[in-house]
DNA sequence: ACCCACATGTAATGGGTTACATGATTTA
DNA sequence: TAAATCATGTAACCCATTACATGTGGGT
């Protein structure tokens, strides 16, 4: 559904390619999955991407594989042939200056307190283009198609799935404002 | 900041280039500009994109000029050099069709109830792998930067960034939410 | 005279995307 | 045995980024 920030993005989403230090959103991203799920191999950091509760990233084969090459080459991240079993596979570890890395990039204050993107924020921002009818039922739709991704509650739900839902309810919200400033 | 990701976010953020039908962010958000401001240069519309509220877009260059020739090339918008003085300029306009994908791509709900891309909820996504002290430090650190760029509420708040202020007063009360949430 | 804003572009680069290709293992 | 999943990768492409290059017009 998307390209680029991120790419823009999707991205995911540095500038500066140059100074190549800071680590890329996506990068950042992976090298935490892998410290969270211990030595993995790279196709189920795709995976994690791939089924994660944000669309933003397609957690496509062409962006992790080489993305790994890459973290490997400034070894924040090691790894090991297994053929064991006939099947090859690679597990990925994070290094010490891997831990350091994510570290880094978890704290970044400066990135993190940045907007981002927001397709929804995009459109609003806009919205004066619109005739009121249809601002109106764009509005709408948006609220029923957010309500429909919005899972019900489970109990199980862990933190990563509540942040998500979270994130998706205060959205919700300002939705909902927005649509009640239409009338007043 | 950010790149490609913008990905994409990032990126902006499309993912079918070869559908080529549907505009990507950067696209539709450049057309909106123009149709917004009148006939304007490609100038302009970047410097919209520079001095945008959100961080996301660079307003380079290297982007929009290149953006320009797209839309023209696709009949969206249309252009007029103008020489009456020595300085070179360009005035685009958007067409009829143009119009018409203006709306398209604004009243797309399926984008706009996408969750986009939030470096700080990426970063809580990934909270875990932080010491306490750490995310406490961290999290006081976004909220100070966050207060700062804030703006003072001016009187004359036009609606963009009286938007861009209200998605922010979100995220700071997500982001206490989340600060409170620590303490229990 | 100098600097800043206006104005237009290009070149090299980077890192995403889609789509394709291949093969082993597990499960229905 | 057929399909889904695990697993790895590449090729063509797209578009945004940085950085550079060039020049005009207006204000101090």
């Amino acid at each position: 559904m998307y390209a680029n920030l991120a790419n823009s993005a999707r991205q995911g989403i540095m500038k500066k390619p140059a100074a190549r230090k800071t680590l890329t959103e996506l990068e950042g991203a992976a090298l935490a999955i892998i410290k969270r799920r211990g030595p993995c191999t790279a196709y189920v950091v795709k995976e994690a991407f791939r089924t994660s509760p944000s669309e933003f990233w397609s957690g496509s084969a062409g962006a992790v594989y080489p993305l790994m090459k890459r973290l490997e080459t400034r070894k924040l991240i090691s790894s090991k042939a297994d053929k064991s079993d006939g099947r090859a596979r690679r597990e990925f570890s994070v290094t010490k200056a891997g831990d350091a890395a994510i570290t880094d990039w978890l704290t970044d204050a400066e990135r993190a307190s940045s907007l981002g993107f927001d397709p929804l924020r995009t459109r609003l921002f806009f919205c004066d283009l619109l005739t009121d009818g249809a601002l109106r039922k764009f509005v709408a739709e948006v609220q029923r198609e957010m309500e429909a991704k919005s899972e019900p509650p489970a109990e199980d739900l862990d933190h990563t799935h509540a942040l998500h839902e979270q994130w998706m309810k205060l959205r919700l919200k300002a939705l909902k404002a927005f649509a009640n400033s239409l009338d007043t």
